[in-house]
DNA sequence: TTGACAAATAGGATTTACTCCTATATAGTA
DNA sequence: TACTATATAGGAGTAAATCCTATTTGTCAA
């Protein structure tokens, strides 16, 4: 069976386990098992998963875990910053833990999101009447189209 | 009641649609009233409208349109390259009739999408290891936050 | 102009991806 | 150890999109 390549070593891992719990701390969320499983789960994949995705991989491990509490979590995990929810065109809302600066390139036929990092674009300047009108929380190139493997 | 204000002339609406029965008829897509009604209803909206949105609309004009049909006439207006799904992240689909180069302010909470134009955007250039490894078609600068009236 | 046929449509059924509801359980705190 | 607000499980409910199939309609050729 293949394994997916783990993102981060558990080193890191413990380590933005336990900032993570500090920051649930400081937001008054509870530090519960199912909110940890489910961030963890998310920093280890780099497939970029949907709910029901990580619910089928959670319940490997976290037989009682219900789709509900994933979906719940992961827009938990939005609001606080410590999850994204990644941009795409149409379909399902798919998961990225935000760690790292990057872009993302999907490709539309097999829906795989592939993770790119082009330093010039993390610091791409909006025009100034953007920033004066509207109030931007994120910014990003995306790229869509076919990966190497289905073209 | 406030009418929203049209995104091109009339004259040039014709136009479009002109071209776009031609398209149609090379791609070997037969040109039906339904589809001629979506793309001219997509091209005459700013507000980046969602299938059922497209839906409520065209039965004003149109009362036995289904809205399979509008999903449908959507997917292959975007196949074609008629329409844009617009990217975002998560959420329903929204369209976008393909005129002119622009870029797509959302906002996380009303769900507005706003273009924008920044001619720099235009001309991003790609990292050439991605065109190498895949087949690019689009990209674009996506830009999400609170719009004026919600910030 | 007409007839044949592939393609498209209407409208309901189904599926999918959530979100809501509520009784129970549990983390944080005193 | 007990209290309380928050979180969870699991099922019900909802919204969006797709599928199914009988019927209709563009298109093309005669």
């Amino acid at each position: 069976m293949k394994k997916a390549k783990d993102k981060i070593s558990s080193k890191e891992l413990g380590n933005k386990i336990e900032q993570f719990a500090n920051k649930c701390r400081q937001t008054g969320l509870k530090v519960t098992p199912q909110r940890i499983a489910v961030y963890q789960e998310l920093l280890k994949t780099e497939e970029h998963p949907s709910a029901e995705t990580l619910h089928r991989k959670l319940r490997k491990k976290f037989p009682s875990i219900s789709l509900d509490t994933v979906n719940r979590t992961l827009l938990t995990l939005n609001e606080i910053g410590a999850a994204h929810v990644v941009e795409g065109s149409g379909d399902t809302k798919r998961y990225d833990a935000g760690t790292e600066e990057h872009q993302h390139f999907k490709c539309i036929k097999c829906r795989r999101i592939i993770d790119f990092h082009y330093k010039p674009f993390d610091e791409i300047k909006l025009p100034a009447y953007i920033g004066k009108k509207f109030k931007v929380l994120r910014k990003t190139v995306y790229v869509e189209g076919l990966c190497d493997l289905c073209k």
